[in-house]
RNA sequence: GCCCCCAUGGUGUAGCGGUCAGCACGCGAGCCUUUCACGCUCGUAGGGAGAGUUCGAGUCUCUCUGGGGGUACCA
């Protein structure tokens, strides 16, 4: 029998390096590497790239991993620490040299540029220690020796290939002056350290990627890995998101009431879809559906409209008491006198009424506090340009404070009779009574809201807003 | 400058040579309704341009245009 060919489990990484806020562009990039990994039943790896020891943190790190575990991207094996892996680095760019494909230099970047003047050259470097076989030394680099001719191409599954010649390609530095490895040259070794068979990233790294190869192919390594670069992620102007310019963090959406589970529906609608007309679903079902090959090319818009209609699509399907747990953090951050009963009972009042859950105070704060906020363009709508508005709420006061039972039905049925004797519908005669108790002509449904508030505080309510209209 | 990638409504996408070009967001209208939402219904708007292949092209080829990414002793 002929010799059964053993199946490889995928593995794919995930390799930030922590020099930052964990961005949403790099979410997306471990959020679509899981998903392949989940689906194919294979390996989801993280490595830390803190190769770069000026810019690199652990507390970078920290909040990467963080925001991982946020949107339950769970990673497989131990998490590898690139700076541990240097001599390896070097290691392996010794053998460049000794084979030839790397040479060290001693160029500095002004000497370079001081020959560029003389003859204009097209690229970068222009190969000047290439022949000179320099010694080791502290304060010199270390570079690829890129052939002269050929191409190399790159095959990807989102975007079939990519063809480099070889001549436009500067021979570039794998090892800096005093010793440290570069990212291209860190990132092959432990590619094959941790075994990697799909590389998934994002599309910034395709040019690079032929650097990758090659050095791949000079170490000897045969079987590359499958490549698969996802479009990028823009803003409105069509660039690439930026930290300086965007709202890039992963953890301030989370911060202001985004759901993690929106979040990663969200994302994974930037470049992919499910296969069946609705877009907002499960994640098993994403797992089930997922293909690096149905992955778009064309760059993909964040839309923070789009993640909030997401987003409250997911809160609404909360259950009730879930909904008022997962909200209570940002209500009691911003009211004064915060009654977990009292919000348990009116949090699904605000359930349909909010996209992100750091807009339920702003619509409940009203009942957590002692002083109404009047809102200038309300109280003007509302009370000031209706004349019958004092008269409703001496009306709704006087009704109020007896001979009501104090629950919704029989407080709206109160308050439409005390209107249509002033012949004004429930719709008009409500809006004063609702600017007196919340301070505004929008807001969750009234006469549950009076139940919430109580008997005493609505007519304290309504007591206040005609001291306010004066005599 | 050089290299590479991309191109369906405003936005995210479906489509894999023959469809009334589908879905979702947004926007508009209506219904529901105690305001506002939610929900439901309807509407709005699209294959960058030009050649070619083909009986037939958003789908294949080429050119152009536009956009983007890369080009570090950052990752």
């Amino acid at each position: 029998m002929a010799c059964m060919v053993r199946p490889v489990t995928p593995r794919a990484r995930f390799c930030p390096s922590p020099t930052g806020p964990f961005h949403v562009g790099g979410a997306r990039t471990a959020l679509f590497n899981w998903l392949f990994a989940r689906r194919e039943g294979g390996r989801f790896l993280l490595r830390n790239e803190d190769t770069d020891p000026v810019r690199s943190s652990d507390a970078w790190l920290a909040g990467i991993l963080d925001g991982l575990r946020w949107l339950g991207l769970e990673w497989d094996e131990e998490i590898v620490r690139q700076s541990e892996r240097k001599p390896a680095h070097l290691d392996a760019a010794n053998r460049l040299v000794e084979t030839g494909h790397a040479y060290w230099c001693d160029c500095t970047t002004e000497a370079i540029e001081q020959r560029k003047k003389v003859s204009h050259p097209p690229g970068g470097y222009d190969g000047f220690c290439r022949d000179r076989a320099l010694e080791p030394a502290d304060d010199r680099v270390i570079r690829f020796r890129v052939p002269d001719e050929g191409t190399t191409t790159v095959v990807d599954v989102v975007r079939d290939s990519a063809t480099f010649e070889n001549a436009t390609i500067d021979d570039f530095v794998i090892v800096r002056r005093g010793g440290a490895p570069m990212f291209v040259l860190a990132n092959v070794v432990d590619d094959d350290f941790q075994r990697v068979t799909h590389v998934i990233r994002g599309e910034e790294h395709l040019s690079t990627t032929p650097k990758y190869l090659l050095i791949r192919h000079a170490l000897g390594l045969t079987e590359d890995p499958v490549f698969a670069h996802l479009p990028l992620l823009v803003n409105e102007k069509r660039q690439k998101l930026s930290k300086r310019r965007d709202k890039v963090q992963l953890l301030q959406y989370r911060d202001e009431g985004y759901l993690a589970e929106a979040m990663r529906n969200y994302l994974a609608l930037l470049g992919w879809a499910p296969r069946d007309d609705e877009e907002i679903v499960p994640v098993e079902t994403m797992i089930e559906q997922f293909r690096l090959e149905d992955v778009s090319k064309s760059p993909a818009f964040f839309d923070e409209v789009k993640l909030r209609h997401v987003n409250g699509h997911y809160i609404r399907e909360l259950a009730p008491d879930r909904f008022a747990d997962t909200a209570r953090p940002w209500m009691e951050r911003a009211v004064e006198r915060f009654d977990p009963q009292l919000f348990a009972q009116v949090a699904p009042l605000a359930q349909t009424r909010v996209e992100v859950l750091s807009e339920v105070p702003d619509l409940l704060g009203f009942l957590f506090t002692e002083r109404v906020e009047f809102d200038d363009a309300s109280w003007e709508k509302a009370i000031v340009r209706n004349e019958w508005s004092a008269d409703v709420l001496r009306d709704a006061a006087a009704v109020y404070a007896d001979g009501v039972e104090w629950q919704a039905e029989p407080l709206k049925d109160a308050t439409a009779a005390l209107g249509e004797r002033r012949g004004l519908k429930l719709g008009k005669a409500q809006a004063p009574i609702r600017v007196a108790v919340t301070g505004r002509t929008v807001g969750p449904p009234l006469f549950e809201s009076l139940e919430a508030l109580g008997r005493e505080e609505t007519l304290r309510r309504i007591d206040g807003a005609l001291a306010r209209i004066g005599p």
